[in-house]
RNA sequence: UGGGGCGUAGCUGAGCUGGCAAAGCGCCGGACUGUUAAUCCGGAGAUCGGUGGUUCGACUCCACCCGCCCCAGCCA
């Protein structure tokens, strides 16, 4: 008898199959019983009448525990009353691997703590099968998106020399070399990859020490950087609004059922459509001003400045030319104003807060150099990156758009340790 | 790192001004031939996060410690 995936059960109608899985839920009512099966791709009922099995399989099915791993064989029937439309009628039962009493996560409300240390178990819930193929559909889009737009993928390396980011660096010994860091962006390297192949993006794992305690933060998360040759900072927005929409379009398409199963409110998501909103920094500290906000001139915008800022439109928002106090050394100067850079935050509607930071970068080497003197960075560790403005400047702009919290807003998470299967934070390093 | 909160059965969670520690889920036993987190009846299961203190008496009040959650900053 062929073995089949409960996923494509709907073709074997009529025929007798053996479906392998673990037990999610044991239902008795005296001489019928039922047990739903989950296999990864789907869930299935099961169906045992007592009359029509043997009483040695009877018995054998009223030994069941939550999470066993069995094979089950019968025939696949169409029933109105069975979710998802079919059902196995059991004529036999093989116990693969027993599962102790003991299993700890059980169909009811669990605290967070406690799902999160059993986080490998916890996996194996509805939802949070759902969020991870949400995930994956959005990782497999994004791939795409590039490649039909001829970008090269390239992998920069997670061990480096102390460049990037101002804020908490992970460290570890490195040979004779000293300290190695984890990387917090690739997107130095990916500037240089630029210069080289013109319009390439990174896709991977950064790492971040900062004492963060939030549900936006992560110590170790995943972003994508893309760089493009010959890019302002206005073609960056517009790539950048190009492959939100089409983040949100594809999920919708191809992940209904997921989005649905996380309740997320959908009519939220058909509005997601480009142009967005464009604010100047000036017009949104203008704006934060009227709404009450004491942010002023210079300061960066906080947490809840963003959801202030958000709540005026149903759609994501740009907030461009920062001050350069606020932004990183690499960003450039902005020719109409000097006190702001050519730089923009792309914020995600319903709070989900700044999901993008993209700027044009500095092509300038003297202007370049200083800011790294200015800011009192190691100016031999930039050196190669000063190649890059040495040997044939180029206006070019990139941006980093973090996965976790695109994959929180998108699915509607109240926090991002549910966007990734294993979440690394401050307080937690296992499992 | 600062501010706020929480810690009671395997899980969730009541316990208010100190006086025999609720309940639901899960588990065990029983009933039930179509259940959807089935239902009904019965049962077992708790040194109340830890250490001290106040008190005739502490889950409850106080101090310190440990762990976690939320918010802020930093950022994606």
């Amino acid at each position: 008898m062929a073995f089949v995936r409960i996923s494509g059960l709907s073709s074997e109608a009529g025929k007798n199959v053996t479906v392998r899985g673990w037990v999610t839920t044991v239902r008795s009512s005296g001489k019928v019983a039922f047990l739903v099966l989950r296999d990864g791709t789907g869930l299935l009922q099961c169906v045992v009448v007592k009359t029509a099995v043997s009483p040695e399989l009877w018995e054998r099915f009223a030994q069941l525990t939550l999470e066993t791993s069995i094979a089950v064989s019968g025939e696949v029937r169409a029933d109105a009353r069975a979710p998802g439309g079919f059902e196995l009628g059991v004529s036999d039962l093989t116990i693969i691997g027993a599962s102790p009493l003991d299993y700890p996560i059980q169909p009811k409300e669990h605290g967070i703590d406690f799902l999160l240390d059993h986080r490998h178990l916890w996996l194996r819930s509805p939802r949070q099968r759902a969020i991870a193929s949400i995930r994956n559909e959005l990782e497999q889009a994004i791939h795409d998106f590039f490649y039909e737009r001829q970008f090269l993928r390239v992998d920069t390396p997670i061990l480096t020399a102390a460049i990037g980011e101002r804020s908490g660096l992970f460290s570890t010994e490195y040979f004779d070399e000293g300290n190695a860091y984890l990387a917090q962006t690739g997107q130095l390297y990916g500037e240089a990859a630029a210069a080289a192949w013109g319009k390439i993006y990174t896709f991977g794992p950064t790492f971040r020490a900062e004492k963060s305690k939030t549900r936006r933060h992560l110590t170790e998360f995943w972003m994508i950087e893309p760089e493009v040759a010959w890019n302002d900072s206005n073609d960056n927005m517009v790539l950048q609004e190009e492959l939100v929409s089409y983040l949100v379009r594809r999920t919708l398409s191809n992940r209904r059922a997921e989005l649905v199963e996380l309740e997320r409110d959908l009519s939220k998501l058909e509005s997601i459509k480009p142009p967005f909103v464009r604010l100047d920094y000036g017009e949104a500290i203008d704006l934060l001003r009227r709404k009450g906000s004491t942010t002023t001139w210079g300061e960066d915008l906080g947490a809840e400045d963003e959801s202030l800022i958000v709540a005026e439109y149903d759609k994501p928002v740009f907030v461009m030319n920062y001050p350069k106090e606020a932004k990183a050394f690499y960003m450039k100067e902005n020719p109409a104003d000097p006190r702001t850079v050519l730089c923009d935050d792309l914020l995600a509607p319903e709070g989900y807060g700044e999901i993008i930071g993209g700027s044009q970068r500095e092509d300038d080497y003297e202007k370049l150099r200083q800011r790294i003197v200015d800011e009192r960075l190691d100016l031999a560790s930039y050196e190669w990156y000063l190649d890059l403005r040495r040997y044939g400047t180029f206006v070019h702009a990139g941006f980093g758009i973090g996965l976790e919290r695109t994959i929180a807003w998108i699915c509607g998470l109240p926090h991002l340790r549910e966007a990734i299967a294993f979440p690394r934070m401050m307080h937690r390093l296992k499992p």
